[in-house]
DNA sequence: TCTTGACCCTGTAGTTGCTACAGGGCCTAT
DNA sequence: ATAGGCCCTGTAGCAACTACAGGGTCAAGA
């Protein structure tokens, strides 16, 4: 129930450093300390941080980031603001498993095209092409 | 069919600063220039500058999506290479995918409850937290 | 024609988001 | 009591842009 900055990093596969540089910028909060003055972490920091890095690892800067995490911290009933965030984010999110989902299609088709032993031509570039190719 | 730098920049959301860096490390080919100097690009610079660009809204370093470019380039029918870099970003891929499900469910909800006038718990950290909650 | 504005060029320096030390303290085990 | 592994606060470096500075090009209009 109690973790040291060292426990977070496991967990998350988060670098020391970077936690520190998170709470620097105060994306995460300062955390309660030890009498030997370590960092003293919980439950809901661990859930924080985990979130964080996996918004980070889908392209989210840490300002989008802070924005999404003011949707969860948001109890003053902002209605408008969270709405209008979450939906901005949406689009976003929805834009990016379309991407995902056509990057994935070109994958498994090199994939597929190797086991059958042919360099097939290859269109994983177009799976990402300009709107308009032609 | 041929492009200024800045045409490239416009339909792709990219800043000339960035096509002209990407240059440098040599994520893009030199392109032809004009008489005048002019960068001069055609339709398969501006799909690669589109993939690149996409591919790092995703989450993908400049190095990986080295690596999936090798994959479309890759003529050597080096297929055991190219089997395994596809197969490394097809999990990759496939765990984004389920993380971005995940945040707009938690997105979605949070719309909704907003739609309804209730301040509803909001879930989206939880969303993308950590394996093991509790 | 010439000049004004929107484009392009090469550099270099600054920003964001980490990452890697340096120099030092705590803590458990042998 | 000391060796190893963890923690602390800094500061400096790296990746991936981003923003000038200082200058050339070019199409359009007075």
């Amino acid at each position: 129930m109690a973790f040291t900055i060292g426990d977070m990093g496991k967990a998350t596969a988060t670098k020391i450093e970077t936690i520190r540089y998170y709470e620097k910028i105060g994306l995460l909060p300062r955390p309660a300390r030890t009498t030997s003055n370590y960092r003293d972490y919980g439950q809901a920091e661990l859930g924080r941080l985990s979130f964080i890095r996996r918004a980070r690892d889908l392209g989210f800067s840490l300002d989008q980031i802070r924005a999404l995490l003011s949707i969860s911290g948001d109890r003053s009933c902002d209605c408008a603001g969270i709405d209008r965030i979450a939906r901005e984010h949406l689009l976003e999110v929805d834009r990016k498993l379309a991407d995902l989902a056509a990057l994935r299609k070109e994958l498994k088709a090199a994939i597929d095209s190797c086991d059958g032993g042919i360099v097939a031509d290859c269109r994983i570039i177009e799976a990402l092409g300009p709107a308009q190719p032609t």
